[in-house]
DNA sequence: AATGAATGAGGATTCATTCAT
DNA sequence: GATGAATGAATCCTCATTCAT
């Protein structure tokens, strides 16, 4: 029987407590001490597992695109239809997973990190074109501007985003889709 | 003839070099010695000006929703239909004046730091409450509901700032425009 | 047939790398995780066969000055002159076998940590009065201040040590021989 | 009247207090916040004034040669005949200015850190082309083959410092020059 | 008005060492 | 016998901030 594999239990903690930090304080007074405080762990793991506070930011990105595009993948699988798959990737965007109070604020501190931060810049760019080629494949048999569209459309998602991390918003998925529904 | 004042003059120069700071490594790796050797000055001048670099930070921000706020009142002034009111805000949101890449940089910044810092998220919702009013009463004759239109724009806006700053954007006004000619 | 033990391979695999990593980066910079990675072991294990970083690097050198010891008996065993003695021992401090790069350099690291050191400091003082008694002994029949010769001797040996450290040295058993020759 | 200048004044305590830790503990053990409180500053100010722990290290090394270049420069500047030059650039080497228990210390421990940080070595190498030019150049006129002499010396010389390191030394001045005089 | 000097507080990072398995 | 997990104690370094001039 093999011994409990810690590592990734001591991994998901730290990122998931990294998030949680950023939410609340702003990855620039997130400290490694604070986030590992957070995982129940010394400052000192957190540098073992990961090596630095970059590496750390960085994983708790990973995560979040990761599990965006594992539920992304999903949803799009299941979707029959041109309008489905729409439906499913802006829904997706706003579903209770991936849209929590949490995500949505380290999502938005990503993005300002990845102005001045080149590895940070390049996660985020694969999301964005992956984004973006899953809107236009889903737009092109609805539309005859899909690529104009789907610019729009994701706009519109990273302004719901914005605004969510500052309040309240009110159903941005309807918000997008009737956007989206005025333009096809 | 009285001296020139040198006070102004500094401040100015501290708030330009504080939003270049910011476009440039970040609000998180601005360090205050950094912006006064931008300014022309040293550090401890521009603490004697400011008190903390938290204020240096909230005169930077001021100066851009002063800029913004100024510029919008002007375009105002000369609008006579509610369609040239909405198109005179929607415009000066996209000004070459304000729309600068550093602006924008600093923009996302604070709306980043708005979340987890009082002040600055007092300063914003100033600025989005006007910025919503305006909207809406420029929305209130043309359509039936003002409030989700102007939310929408407002979202939309937000949104193509957060693509602004992270790589050039193609025409976010006629974006913005068009969305609302959809609703009006 | 008893299993073989292991452990004097691993304390061998480990004084062997300290002294490599000595070499490469300096007693200053040799971590225990990366001596023990280099010996093929994790750093537990190296704390559990010398207890301490101090008694690894301890070892190291006693290991240094055991090989030394060993050749040098070796050596005067089949010396039959004082002449013969003479070269014997200098030969053995300039052997193939001790005066490898690595082992200079750990050589003249010690020499260092001995100055602040007390126990490395022990070590060397026991090694340096051996040479010493050597060289006093094979020189007493061959000139009038034997003493004065040792000690002149002695510093020379260890000046070619420092410079064969920082570069390659040519002949340093010829450079000594013959300043003893000119003595004697 | 000029405000007195007091940066030079906290420079020369801390590489004063460097190397009096160097001597103490070793640079290995020397500590950026105890050479500082030896100087009577903050850790902070050395920072300020020297970048980082290896330029204090530096500039304390790069002020032990430039100590014993004047002193050399000065000798041989009164020295008539190639042998007043030699025994100048010897004397010097040994004069009590320089060769103090504390400069001995840190300039033994500089050559064991000139073998893995190549800014140390640089300067070491300076230091030792120009004292083996000057040896060359005095010995020229006095024996057939200077360099080898001059190879020797500085060995001997080196010698004198590695055990001068460890022990109080007799006369080196005059173990050195009865060697060269033995070969001239 | 303006600055260099100076520092305390704090943060990332490293590392020897211990321990449970 | 051997290791990965885990940590506390340093250590370097940065930075906002204060102060004397």
């Amino acid at each position: 029987m093999p011994r409990k594999a810690v590592e990734p239990l001591r991994r998901a903690a730290l990122v998931e407590a990294t998030i949680g930090e950023i939410a609340e304080r702003g990855s620039a007074d997130a400290t490694v001490a604070r986030i590992a405080r957070r995982a129940g762990v010394s400052g000192a793991l957190a540098h073992h597992y990961f090596g630095s506070k970059e590496r750390i930011l960085l994983a708790a990105m990973r995560h979040i695109l990761m599990v965006f595009g594992a539920e992304a993948r999903g949803a799009l699988r299941m979707a029959g239809t041109p309008e489905d798959r729409l439906r499913a990737i802006v829904r997706v965007c706003f579903s209770p997973t991936g849209f929590r109070d949490e995500t949505v604020a380290a999502w938005l501190d990503f993005y300002v990190q990845a102005r001045t931060h080149a590895p940070t810049r390049r996660l985020l760019t694969v999301y964005q074109r992956r984004l973006r080629s899953n809107l236009i494949a889903a737009l092109r048999p609805l539309c005859d501007d899909p690529e104009a569209v789907a610019e729009g459309a994701a706009a519109l998602i990273d302004g719901c985003y914005i605004r969510a991390a500052l309040g309240p918003l009110n159903d941005p998925e309807g918000l997008v889709m009737d956007w989206i529904g005025g333009r096809i």
